[in-house]
DNA sequence: AAATCGATATCGTAG
DNA sequence: CTACGATGTCGATTT
């Protein structure tokens, strides 16, 4: 295809606010946060309604030169080939795409208002324990979540079988040392303002080995807990398995 | 366009190798690390070269839902329409695509063997400094770079004029209290095994409030410095500036 | 394989 | 606007 004739299809596009995909051979310089250097390749560019633009390599999954929503966008052909600049004022960005040739320039009228439901997130894992506080331990009841320590938040606040205070902190991922110590800076922010030693209890689907041998000699304990089951507990109580 | 069509369309670019691009209305279940559930709506999808799959909503520069390259995919029609079923072993993830109408199908074979050069990270900003240590401060001679400290590392150990040993941390973005704490930390630890105090010097391009009130009580100081100052003074050092 | 850290991270939320 | 945590974060590097 003409380099006219896709400026051509790139301009309608914009102005009807099209979703534009454009395959063909490219390179670009990124100036703002950072600095890049693109050397000339085949790439698929699209120029999504919203105006947001990104340019995809023929292989891995992420795109490797982008602008969010919301730039202006000039395009017009100059000696180097169809040139696309693309600005964002804050923060200052340019993303400058040269294209010296198209395979195909095509722009559609794409219509997407799908729901978008995600499960099993740390959020998730929360609601969980809050809906069945026996998959920690028997007998505990959840007294406050979200509790703000200093300027941080305790993910739940709870009293086990003998009364004493319990912190769960909770994790989709692994734990790790970093982990060990958050919650350990909560108990003692708890145990200043309230006067009493909590236990502490790191949910986490797994742990790392420094993690553990942190947990012992800090006395925290440790719950296997993970997404998948926070999910299927969700789903038990509220009939969320129509989704699989 | 026929479903069926574009499955032979898929199937034929799968079989070369090629990147796929297929314009339609879809929906998307997504289960593995989490699990999540796309509704139906006009979507742009991306099967590349190496088998990484990609599917873009028509607003926002994120892809929705993916897999990265080395997936298995199967592709067929049934009743609900064109099914992608691409598989990952490790971790376990399932993404299963439908797609219900087909607006574009269309492969290309695509050569990307373009250079991909990036400056002004953490570690430019770490070179120009090691480069000019006098854009630090007059006289400053650096010492040691990624020395560790417990389990972490000081991004560069340095001399003063003076003699006096100095810490610096560099932020690419604007340094929190967190940044504040992190390098007071490394100046404790350095004090217990040099015996001796040593200043703190946090170069980034800003300062939050916070973190400035924080500087001044724990004796920290600031030194303003940003990516694209590093990226001057490297193009100057070492001819980079042909990139711009 | 596990852990750590940076990213043009992005995104949402609370203050 | 700023700060902070979560992300199917991803990706690279080191142990």
């Amino acid at each position: 295809m003409d380099l006219a004739e896709a400026l051509e299809k790139i301009m309608s596009g914009l102005g009807y606010g099209r979703t534009i995909i454009v395959v063909g051979r490219m390179h670009a310089h990124y100036a703002g946060r950072s600095t890049s250097w693109l050397a000339e390749g085949d790439r698929l560019l699209i120029i999504k309604s919203d105006k947001s633009i990104l340019t995809h390599r023929p292989t891995g999954y992420e795109s490797v030169n982008w602008q969010p929503p919301g730039v202006v966008i000039n395009a017009q052909i100059t000696e180097e080939g169809l040139v696309l600049e693309c600005n964002r004022k804050s923060p200052p960005e340019i993303l400058r795409i040269v294209i010296t040739e198209v395979y195909s320039a095509e722009y559609y009228r794409l219509v997407d208002n799908g729901e978008f439901i995600i499960h099993a997130r740390e959020e998730d894992m929360k609601a969980a324990i809050i809906n069945s506080p026996d998959i920690v331990e028997p007998g505990l009841r959840i007294v406050e979540t979200e509790r703000r320590i200093g300027d941080e938040y305790i993910d739940i606040l709870a009293v086990d079988s003998s009364g004493q205070i319990v912190i769960i902190e909770i994790k989709r991922k692994r734990a790790t040392c970093r982990d060990v110590e958050q919650i350990v800076n909560y108990a003692t922010q708890v145990e200043k303002e309230l006067g009493r030693k909590p236990r502490k209890i790191l949910a986490a689907p797994s742990l790392s080995k420094e993690a553990a041998s942190l947990n012992t000699v800090l006395r925290v304990e440790y719950k296997c807990f993970s997404p998948r089951l926070a999910y299927e507990i969700l789903s038990k109580k509220k009939g969320l398995d129509r989704f699989l």
